[in-house]
DNA sequence: ACCATTATTTAACTTTTGGTCAATAAGTCT
DNA sequence: AGACTTATTGACCAAAAGTTAAATAATGGT
């Protein structure tokens, strides 16, 4: 004999007190509703994947999950949410805003934006989306990347060369981009080995280390810019 | 209607000629068959993931879902084969008598482990799996990065050291590993990049640009590590 | 040429899971 | 209080997907 019981026991906080099972159907208004279920979403998926069950998924919300189909016509309405959600409104414009900056030297600039890069982006929601997505459909990661591609970058190597004092103006060759990935790669990869791996990296509770870290492969990489692109 | 159609249409290319439909049901013994599954499932698990379908597995092999049953007792079952295979046979212990060698300078100990190690690790099958492993279950991608941490680690901290004419006797600190790790992560970033988001990766083609960018990015964390641990 | 073994298939079962739809009830407005 | 709107649920469907058991047939040995 199996019920069919997708909610949990208890959904509401203020319900609980009693102790009754009736769990006392509560209406919410459709904005605030959806913006739950969104952000249960993102949770949900970084942690599970996009295979992920909507029973689950609303299980922790405390409701059934039809009323998932109240607010989504499908799934992967749901999903292509998510992915917007996460990467679309997490750039930040003032990256660009502080490598444009004149009143930083190259050097500040790198070290303040990885360290403000690394506390957005190195987070768990963002690493693992963006990592699933990249895994089943390039389309979605490729969106990121082209944020990266077209604003980022350029402003790097601009700053880079700027450090080394060579001349701005021609095309990044692949040597030098290539170069700038490996800082850029090394720095994602802390967050690969703490949210994919599940390790624990003790700079990541120091802000102090974390910033050290940064600081040492940020000027690591300029400076052997200088020896390399001489 | 439905039929239960689980081969393709010619799955053995000695039959196609004939043109005739009935698929001549061949045997193979135990363990070719067996050798031919696990082969075909570490490419289709390392594409499709671990959820992957039985189904579409086998459809691949010109076989039915069910014989998978003959040889392997569940899907789990198959998939902890599969990443034994992939993890724990593609281990060189040549790395660690190359990183032991004396008739090498650290930094060529350095550019030639990672060059084969690249080649080695940074393949389709093994990254995906390594990353689908890691984003379902961290026990699996332990194991190998145990490896990593047991045996190979502490070996590119000594050759460091003495790079830098460093005392090789106290314990590593957390930012002398840590700096490594900028290094290693970077150079797995390539495969990240190229298999994972699907980039060109335009020096992958070319061995020598390949190269050339793991040997850049050695020389800049050894001179580096010169200067920050001086 | 026959027999025994076992690789392979066919059919069927079960659970899971995305999705539909009509019924229910919590708010809101008058 | 009664009516109206619509958020929420319960029952149900169909296809997907792992698993099992019995039937079939390819191969090797005698």
């Amino acid at each position: 004999m199996r019920f069919t019981e997708d909610r949990v026991s208890s959904p509401n906080p203020e319900e609980i007190s009693t102790g009754s099972m009736a769990p006392a159907r509560r209406r919410m208004n459709t904005a605030d509703r959806k913006r739950q279920i969104l952000d249960r979403a993102i949770q949900f998926f970084a942690r599970y994947g996009i295979d992920g069950q909507l029973r689950n998924l609303t299980k922790e919300l405390g409701v059934t999950h039809t009323l998932l189909y109240h607010y989504f016509p499908t799934k992967d309405a749901l999903i292509q949410e998510v992915y917007k959600e996460v990467f679309e409104s997490r750039w930040k414009p003032e990256w660009e805003q502080l490598l444009d900056d004149e009143k930083l030297t190259p050097e500040e600039k790198f070290i303040a934006f990885y360290i403000d890069y690394s506390n957005t982006v190195l987070t768990y929601d963002f690493v693992r989306i963006l990592i699933f997505s990249g895994l089943s459909d390039h389309s979605i990661s490729d969106r990121f990347f082209e944020l990266i591609r077209l604003r980022l970058l350029p402003r790097l190597i601009r700053e880079t060369r700027k450090f080394c004092k060579r001349p701005l103006t021609s095309k990044p060759s692949e040597r030098e981009l290539e170069f700038l990935m490996g800082l850029h790669g090394g720095i994602f990869y802390i967050g690969m080995r703490r949210w994919i791996y599940g390790q624990a990296i003790y700079a990541a509770d120091v802000p102090d280390t974390q910033e050290q870290i940064i600081r040492d492969r940020v000027q690591s990489y300029l400076q052997s810019a200088k020896t390399i692109f001489a």
